[in-house]
DNA sequence: TGTACATCAGTGAACGCGCGTTCACTGATGTAC
DNA sequence: TGTACATCAGTGAACGCGCGTTCACTGATGTAC
């Protein structure tokens, strides 16, 4: 049964948004092709029309998901968002990097590339956010304060204990705050 | 062929040994016990007379890395050594935090509860490394100093680009320094 | 101390399952007249 | 505008491979006499 090209399109990015769920939410290799498809609403058959291998998806997907986080609170905010206990709690909608950036680490070019290209732009970003005179001081603080959400949140998801893990995010958000 | 009690508890570290170095290279999942059977120099028949299974190698292993992760070094040295590109180029040899974090996430309790109490103990071990008067700034320092050394490491190990990679690990040194 | 036997660590073939991928088929789309 | 036909997106069964796990077997260890 053939559909339009809108529908195809429609059902391409449909499986792209099941696929971003997914891979936050429980990591690239734990989750499956049939699985993703399921998730779209569709059969696992079908994959191959849209993408032309797993590693493929996985590349889109991340490529997807770092091109659609949009932002543009101001820094402070964006840091008590970003470690917040909610944010932890909800890795599937939460930020791709967070979620994926270990996971990237073993995957081909083609995912790393999109991964390199993003944090280039999102330090140049936080680099504007973030207060300070001199260019130089700001690109530190961007990439410093980055590092520390980023280990932050994972080590919070990570850890067994509700407490700990709530004291990870308050504390490094803290720390962050008294620069 | 059976072995002597101490060649045996030998061969057991032999299995950790091996399966720490290949987890830490390229996560748990994506390592078979046949491989690491196999690199410690057995078939993977026996791997079941020392293991209950996967899942026990793993949090057997966890719990092996953290045990063994020996450090007495004066903090300054510890951050420089652990935001080294030597450090960031050597992930089977280096930190298992770094190396497991996220794939822990997705892991049963009993690995999880290796990485929580090690996590318990390394920020009572940091707190006393950093300076600092008051008991909470030290352990706030301590914690947002790990996260930002964690989710650094992580990061410079993902992206794609050596010049990047570098830029992460050096100003975030840079960073942490100016606290 | 030496001998006979039970134990059991490690071997390697085999099993079963899940997963990525392929393929013949179906029926709606879209084009040519 | 309407009709006939080629195209092709999605279906679902099937394939092949790798991986975790099991098991009958082997031969060295360690114990009982």
């Amino acid at each position: 049964m053939k559909v339009s090209r809108e529908q195809m399109a429609e059902n391409r990015e449909a499986i792209l948004k099941a696929a971003g769920r997914l891979f936050r939410a429980r990591g690239f290799e734990s989750v499956g092709v049939a699985e993703v498809m399921n998730a779209a609403g569709f059969t696992h058959g079908g994959f191959y029309g849209h993408f032309k291998s797993k590693d493929d998806l996985i590349a889109e997907t991340l490529a997807y998901l770092l091109r659609t986080a949009g932002r543009d609170l101001d820094f402070k905010s964006f840091v008590d968002q970003y470690l917040s206990p909610r944010h932890r709690d909800n890795a599937a909608s939460g930020c791709p990097t967070a979620a994926l950036a270990a996971d990237t680490r073993q995957q081909p070019a083609a995912t790393r590339e999109a991964l390199t290209s993003a944090m280039r732009r999102h330090f140049d970003g936080l680099s504007k956010a973030v207060g300070g005179k001199r260019a130089a001081d700001r690109r530190r603080a961007a990439i410093g304060s980055w590092s520390a959400m980023l280990g932050a949140v994972i080590l919070a998801r990570a850890v067994d204990d509700p407490d700990l893990s709530d004291e990870i995010l308050k504390e490094t958000r803290a720390w962050i705050d008294a620069k």
